[in-house]
DNA sequence: AATTTCATATCGTGA
DNA sequence: TCACGATGTGAAATT
């Protein structure tokens, strides 16, 4: 049989079999009344409730409740978890070092424990991400603009490798910058640093110290024109003002064709 | 009882306690063998294996394999979870909208079904966070420099709120930024624009267009006197440059006192 | 091990 | 509702 199950058992029970599941390597599901205290990078305290706790092989322990996706309290994987009755009540202990984290789950109560073998099926196949996105482009370059040219993904720069490198119509250099959702100011500023690392790079004469207003117009300066593309669904008001003041492009585009 | 659970039940059993767990608004956990599909901002798609299904009273929904912190597929609160039996396989689905998504888990086995009723005990003391770190400066403000002297939280500025602003020992404005842990480049990049923003405010006179290479010495500019104190417990070799090359300082100070 | 960046991030707060 | 920033963010890729 791949599951164990008890319900209301003795804390002593609940010990016994909660070891037989650690032995085991089973994915462990445990309700029951209990507190909550945890150490570590912060600390936190929860009083008395009913929860759910969740104990995996690979070391990670979940504490939920009732509400939220995120756990209220947890554990990550490499943990060690221990279990013991101490004044005749169920305690479980998870620990790890590096950074150390203490998490310590006392029961009041235990309603009900299940330990099931899991085998198999953890590849996840997902689709819409930000290579998505990447891909799309490369394969249509006139999504970006007409003309648009594709010469590297990945290509370094001072400021770290860039999403999209390639030129325009004209041969000037173009900067994509790619995000798979709406975005924010700091997705501009992102792209500012790869602009200015590239002009820098294709061989800046003056004008230091400045941090990308990318005009490169008539002007009597000879800054290398390099232009930013920012490949996104769409973009934030304070976004669209970064923008205009860099003198960078929005391209509206989903990693996914809309259907 | 506030626990019910079955044990290897048939897939029409499994639902008529699914629907009950349902309509009690109890915490249920769902063990057993299945496929998952997403649709929504991404889509996904997972193969057949054992799992953990969590549903919620809220419309939380979590897919867990036996590894890692994060559930495999997922749906968050909001939702609304529905059960059905298709071709006599359990089938649950739960959906929202804005945006649209939907989750779908489809049962070639029904191990182990158990529903709890959560009573009480969500509200979590959590210790050691950013305002931690704000109330310790506030009471303390010499742990930042002698004779620095906070003025507000949150003041208003044209790059948002600071986190703290005060004056130091010679009366000059400082911007102070509050981390909790580590930080690369983009706080010092936030702090940057807190510091330029107030020196617009307090009145910028020429040096147009650069960002905030914050020295504000004896040379001919009358650029106002703001200085920018990031305060972590520490920084990253790439943000000290930038540190440097603003001018600003970093004060290393973690949220709650070491022991 | 340290750093950087993405995520179906989630979550709270404020406008 | 949307925008913005914190999180015990987690997780992967890269150095």
């Amino acid at each position: 049989m791949t599951v164990t199950s008890v319900h209301d058992p003795s804390h002593r029970e609940a010990l016994w079999e909660l070891e037989d599941a650690f032995e085991r390597g089973d994915l462990v599901s445990l309700f029951g009344r209990c507190t909550v205290a945890y150490e570590g990078r912060a600390a936190s305290d929860l009083g008395p409730g009913d929860r759910l706790l969740v104990l995996k092989p690979d070391g990670a322990a979940l504490v939920h409740t009732d509400e939220g996706r995120q756990p209220v309290n947890w554990q990550p994987p490499g943990s060690e978890h221990r279990a013991a009755v101490r004044e005749g009540r169920l305690r479980v202990v998870s620990t790890r070092t590096n950074p150390a984290e203490t998490l310590t789950v006392r029961f009041s109560d235990v309603h009900q424990l299940s330990g099931m073998a899991v085998t198999g099926g953890r590849d996840l196949a997902l689709h819409g991400s930000e290579e998505d996105l990447r891909t799309r482009i490369l394969e249509r370059p006139e999504l970006v603009e007409p003309g648009f040219e594709p010469k590297a993904t990945e290509r370094p720069s001072g400021a770290g490798p860039m999403d999209v490198f390639g030129v325009d119509a004209d041969g000037t250099p173009v900067v994509v910058e790619l995000k798979r959702r709406r975005v924010g100011p700091d997705a501009v500023g992102q792209l500012a640093r790869y602009v200015r690392a590239l002009r820098e790079e294709l061989g800046a004469t003056e004008s230091a110290g400045d941090d990308g207003d990318g005009v490169g117009g008539g002007d009597g300066e000879t800054e290398p024109a390099v232009r930013g593309v920012l490949v996104a669904p769409s973009v934030t008001d304070r976004a669209a003002e970064r923008l205009a003041d860099r003198g960078f492009d929005h391209v509206a585009l989903e990693p996914t064709p809309e259907e």
